[in-house]
DNA sequence: CTTGGCTATGCAACGAGTTGCATATGAAGA
DNA sequence: TCTTCATATGCAACTCGTTGCATAGCCAAG
């Protein structure tokens, strides 16, 4: 029994207590909602279910279904409840980045910094689309006229969750505002040695 | 040869770049500087040495030491060079987020949310700490009256680089304030289920 | 009518990353 | 004197995560 780690496993359980599902359907899950804080590949996720079935915190239904291979709909069972609230009471590890562009960044320097200014303008785009996407989400399910009044405590959290992401995509846009910014201000001096 | 992937290779090119050093001094580098957006432990900084320096990017040159082991120095030649050159030129993945905290607090849903309070204080207080650090730092190295003036291309890609740490532990901070807020306005409502 | 996409699950191989342990020496502090 | 800290490197075993591939049927578009 391992403490740390496992980070994979706590999500499942989350996502599977919000709503039981399949295997593909959590695949599905991790890109969209929970997928925003953690992410996961279908291989992965299927391996983790058949260990988390035969370590008995989850329990597997069969469902025949017409013109479709069976679909698996696991849910959570009482040691599986357990194992999540006693990973709730256990300190984690603040987070550790691993920013790539960072690199990419300072290793610049070494070559043609102007190089890099598509790469970057590309990333700005793909978090101001992330960024449209959560606002879109927080409006329907959270603050828009369709969303529940008032919010459970669930929602609430989920909003809160929510709200992290919308200001990580701000704050890293406005960043790349920057790097482009210092960019275009050294390739209008001397070029790199 | 992958292309994908291999980036904490890239992360130690960019660091025996900007200055050569042996693996235990990359280690260190990877606790502050270059760590703060890159992780790695000593276990893996020598294993991929030897790969690269196997691989022909780094030379390493033997340093005899008085009352101490030897010390193997690294320092990147031609082909480690091109290797970086080439992955500066290809498109990276933006960022998957990998945000263990905010699992958890959606997971609070199904316990007790107000349990988490001092666990978010306690993150609370580590990017406090970071954020203070990463400001030192750049007084220290790009601001105050000791850094130097004008700054140089390496200088100024890392300044932003820092930038984006600061950044990102302000961002960090005001949502866990949110977070906090959002906690206790639950504790004074009714209980979970 | 063939190509591609969607549902649905899975194996095999590999690379990335962590943890525990081992070794060796000198210097500083209890 | 004994312990701990810092320098300096490394093996072995493990888990985590990614990539490529395979199967299988249905449906829609070109």
């Amino acid at each position: 029994m391992k403490i740390g780690g496992m980070a994979l496993e706590h999500a499942i359980l989350v996502s599977l207590l919000e709503k039981p599902g399949s295997g593909y359907e959590l695949a599905r899950r991790f890109d969209r909602s929970i997928g925003y804080f953690w992410t996961a590949t279908h291989q992965q996720i299927y391996r983790v279910l058949k260990r988390m079935e035969s370590d008995g915190l989850l329990a597997v239904r069969g469902l025949p279904q017409q013109s479709r291979p069976d679909k698996k709909e696991y849910s959570v069972v009482g040691p599986g409840r357990a194992a999540l609230s006693q990973w709730l009471h256990e300190p984690i590890e603040p987070e550790s980045i691993r920013h790539e562009l960072a690199v990419k960044i300072r290793g610049a320097a070494f070559d043609d910094p102007s190089a890099l200014i598509h790469e970057v303008e590309r990333h700005r785009q793909v978090h101001s689309d992330r960024l449209a996407h959560y606002l879109a989400g927080e409006l329907r399910d959270f603050t828009g006229p369709t969303a529940p009044t008032p919010l459970d405590a669930g929602q609430e959290l989920q909003h809160v969750v929510l709200r992290g992401g919308i200001a990580y995509e701000r704050m890293t846009i406005a960043w790349l505002d920057d790097v482009l910014a210092t960019l275009h201000r050294l390739g209008t001096r001397h070029p790199a040695t």
